[in-house]
DNA sequence: AATCTTGTTGAGAATCAATCGCAATAAGCG
DNA sequence: CGCTTATTGCGATTGATTCTCAACAAGATT
């Protein structure tokens, strides 16, 4: 992981009377190794799997923390699940999501990001973050006739 | 409650082999009688402060039966939180929330719904549904400065 | 380097939403 | 009116997240 990110965190945590502490920056660590969405459960089980010794209690803890300080936000997962990405150092992005195989795609274009803020200034309304999933099938899905699919809506 | 919405949903049940009990259609009436987004739990005290004793496993049971017919949707609400809207009978929008303030404004433009459907073109995906929920300050907050704002993100 | 203050940790209990299991009930059909 | 079987309510259960608290340790002070 980036030194960088480190001293970041370090730096939100200091300047807001917090310790930095061994734990903290090993979950840090983890979550920059991790280059996908994932979910508290997920996380902790890789800490576990090494000889880390760290509980699930300050992993909870500690993604507020990550959220707060600008480095990690909270995304789309399946719907009513909470899952975070990292984001410091990447450009932001949105998603599709396919309902069958679960494949994601990020993708990020302009016109749509310059489209939506010219529909917020209509409303007078500030835009700070947006959130765009869009549902459907990808590619092979599609061909592939729909049956089923483990990623219900 | 409109009679035809009552009727879509029997219909929905009589063809999957469910049956149509008063339960179901007492929460029908009151998914359709609130013009907002809620939880279940919202709704569950809807239907418990009124003369109705209808259990909270039912009504967990039905909201899905609910997405499935057609006549509701999972949609925006706190990060984290599984929140419905009814969409029978409503034309399809997106979501601007104050963090501050929790104002909730309700948008659509053709122009951004034609853009998206471009865009997943170009990446061979087939959308389906998709929900975008733009974050920020309202006309209101944005000039009353900024503090704290209890819907943090 | 030793000491002090106070934020942090781990472990388990507690909480909260959502689901489940099951016996009693009742929808839908003949 | 009966029969079949889906549905209900209730309480128990699961699973995720938060909380409590005593032991610990980061960081400031001397
Ligand atoms: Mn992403
Ligand atoms: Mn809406
Ligand atoms: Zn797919
Ligand atoms: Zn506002």
């Amino acid at each position: 992981m980036n030194r960088e990110i480190e001293r970041a965190f370090s730096s939100y945590l200091r300047k807001n009377g917090m310790r930095v502490t061994p734990e903290r920056k090993a979950i840090l660590r983890e979550v920059f190794a991790l280059h996908r969405h994932f979910d508290v459960e997920e996380l902790f089980d890789i800490l576990r799997r090494k000889k880390t010794r760290i509980s699930q209690a300050s992993v909870y803890r500690s993604m507020p923390l990550f959220v707060k300080a600008g480095l990690v936000i909270r995304t789309a997962g399946a719907v009513g699940k909470v899952v975070y990405e990292h984001v410091y150092g990447h450009e932001h992005h949105d998603h599709m999501f396919c309902v069958k195989c679960g494949k994601q795609i990020e993708f990020n274009d302009d016109k749509l990001e310059k489209l939506q803020v010219e529909i917020c200034r209509k409303y007078g309304f500030n835009p700070e973050y947006h959130n765009l999933e869009i549902d459907g099938l990808c590619k092979n899905c599609a061909k592939n006739k729909r049956t089923g699919g483990k990623y219900e809506i």
